[in-house]
DNA sequence: AAAAAAATGCAATTCCTGTGCATTAGTCTG
DNA sequence: CAGACTAATGCACAGGAATTGCATTTTTTT
């Protein structure tokens, strides 16, 4: 994980700090996409602003996604194997748990592509499906 | 147009003032989705609070839905004729401009049915595609 | 080891939602 | 019509989050 991550970051000409490991780490561990807030709460000492950045940082370069479920505060995800949302944006379903307020990704379910009328141009879409998740 | 409007209020025991009167008629007159801050600004003098309390009081009768389009703020707009979002909320896609940041409702064209994994039960969706509007 | 570049942390700003409360306006009843 | 009641309004203020500027620290390069 490490390595694959100082890859990408090395091609990228952009540094591997131990903040970044954690936090990669962190979202590693995460079975749903949480949001900065909670991405702040799972460490003792952190700061809000570093922990934004790196995620810009990430996002930018294709680690990871954000979602906005419509929660108020964005929330982020690794991108999983493959994932081409840095060029494409999100792609899949995300699924907005209103019991637990959890956000899952669904990357085997993708967004069906739309007709829109004429002279629309698409170029991303943002599917959120609510409703009670699993384990609720 | 208020006829319709007294009808609706006056079933549910709310009262048809002036300022009520005003928002559905500058509601009524955009031909796209429009934020508080942007309905704010159509009037010369306005309270934040209000408006935003008669929008709830709109939305919470089946009047205006709201729409998040993903830039922060909600939007709003008229539901149409037989528009069923109070009981089933958001049916139909949005359409978000990145150019001219305005939203659009597109009620003819309804969010797919997802069949999702085991044990998800989805209660309503949202779609919202962007990219760039016929104007821009 | 010094210089340069990037990352970090703090302070402060801005924007938006939302609540409490006193005042005003509208409705109802005698 | 007057008084009582209820709902709507407007002001003040609190709270949460994104985002920027800048000084400091860390890392890399020379």
């Amino acid at each position: 994980m490490i390595k694959i991550l100082e890859t990408i970051l090395n091609k990228k000409n952009i540094r591997l700090t131990a903040m970044r490991l954690l936090v990669m780490e962190t979202l590693s561990d995460q079975r749903s996409a949480i949001s900065l807030s909670e991405l702040e709460k799972s460490f003792e000492k952190s700061d809000r602003i570093t922990l934004y950045r790196t995620l810009k940082t990430f996002q930018e370069n294709g680690l990871v996604h954000s979602i906005d479920d419509g929660t108020g505060a964005p929330k982020y995800a690794l991108c999983e194997e493959g994932c081409r949302c840095d060029i494409e944006r999100d792609l899949h379903v995300h699924f907005h748990c209103k019991v637990c307020n959890e956000t899952f990704c669904l990357p085997k379910y993708k967004i069906p592509n739309i007709e829109l009328p004429e002279k629309f141009r698409p170029e991303e879409a943002n599917l959120v499906v609510k409703g009670t998740c699993p384990k609720c």
